[in-house]
DNA sequence: ATAGTAGGTTACTTCCAGTAGGGAACGGTA
DNA sequence: TACCGTTCCCTACTGGAAGTAACCTACTAT
């Protein structure tokens, strides 16, 4: 077993589709498991079983992998988020089923998600704070046209802030929501409705006025 | 010239309790404004006229330095807003001056605000993220017991999912702020209160219901 | 004047992102 | 079958920045 396992170990040749794939998957999970800062390269190609010049060759950098992986959720997210709003016969309605389907995805894609939360700023450069920034303003981009949709006469700015402000709040609820095993999107999804939808004041004023 | 410059050059010496916050000063506006990633500690020691070790001397690492920055930070949003809700005669006021004197705060400290919100989680390590999570966990705590004041049938976990999205709402929101040279503090604390203090279905249902 | 300490420095090590400069397997063509 | 170009892949390096060891110097109190 000398020369015969080299040979036989030899490492398999791939196409380029299916290593960036596996690239990624397995950026991914290392990522979000230990950190983006604290992961090196060097561990990624290890684990991939491939020599580091190789992920440089397909994304470039150590930021531009990160940014492949964000793109990759980002993507799934707005696709599932877009789907689940049409066809709803009211805006409470619309807004309940983004809501659903965004906690639900944070739950089939805990690992993901947690890369696209925890993956802010400060540390990793322009472009994957770009790509993450892209990933909200599609979410902010959707619920403007939620909202204009059925408030044709408020401002635009309004809009805006009414956006933004919703994907800050599922945003953060999400944070809480991966902590609360016991939480179901549906339950999420209310606890986002009763503050911007029904609104605080109408807690105080009656108590069980919406639905469940 | 020759030996007299090296002398009367000679950078001074200052007491530890000054040379820190000199660094920190520093530091916070150079991380802010080329990014915590992009900043090298010697760019730094360098500003401040000193050599590196002078900086892990006090402040341990880069993070640590990161850590200091922060925390000052989040003990003077945490004075203020709590300064703020104190004396309100409802629940709205109270929400509401606490929500101004929020924003007011980001326009005042616009560069170390937006050093906190920049300096989100993957590439910084554990203590800076822990010092980030502990500002939120102050200003959720604080909400927490203000709607507790009001509502005390409510149940605990409705309370905290409450000020969950009160937190993210308006951690999103002061990013839409800052790009808006010309709103107010009291308009961006006002888009706040209509979303999570009337709802939206008050804006469909007589949109001019609340003031101003 | 002098010993002790707080404030300060130079010159290193280590680690990791990124690169130069190849090599080997595969597909097509003759 | 032998050739040739392309795709996939490697070993071995460079450079820069975090962090450290070891030493120095100005001030302070007695």
């Amino acid at each position: 077993m000398t020369s015969a396992e080299t040979r036989t170990e030899r490492r398999r040749r791939m196409p380029r589709a299916d290593r960036e794939r596996q690239m990624m998957t397995i950026a991914e999970a290392v990522f979000s498991e230990r950190g983006y800062a604290a992961t090196s390269m060097d561990e990624i190609a290890d684990r991939v079983g491939v020599s580091k010049p190789m992920i440089y060759e397909y994304f470039g950098s150590k930021e531009g992998l990160l940014v492949a992986c964000i793109r990759q959720v980002r993507t799934e997210l707005r696709e599932v988020t877009a789907q689940a709003v049409i066809g709803a016969r009211s805006p409470e309605e619309a807004l309940r089923n983004g809501l659903v389907s965004f906690f639900r995805f944070t739950d089939d894609h805990r690992r993901s998600w947690e890369l696209l939360l925890r993956t802010e700023t400060a540390v990793v450069g322009p472009a994957a704070v770009a790509e993450i920034e892209t990933a909200r303003q599609e979410q902010i981009q959707l619920h403007i046209a939620l909202f204009s949709a059925y408030m044709p006469n408020a401002e635009q700015r309004s809009l805006e802030a009414a956006a933004e402000i919703l994907v800050g709040a599922c945003e953060r609820l999400s944070v809480w929501y991966v902590r609360h095993d016991d939480v179901t999107p549906e339950e999420a999804a209310e606890h986002i409705m009763r503050m911007t939808w029904f609104g605080l004041r109408s807690e105080l004023e009656h108590p069980d006025d919406h639905g469940a």
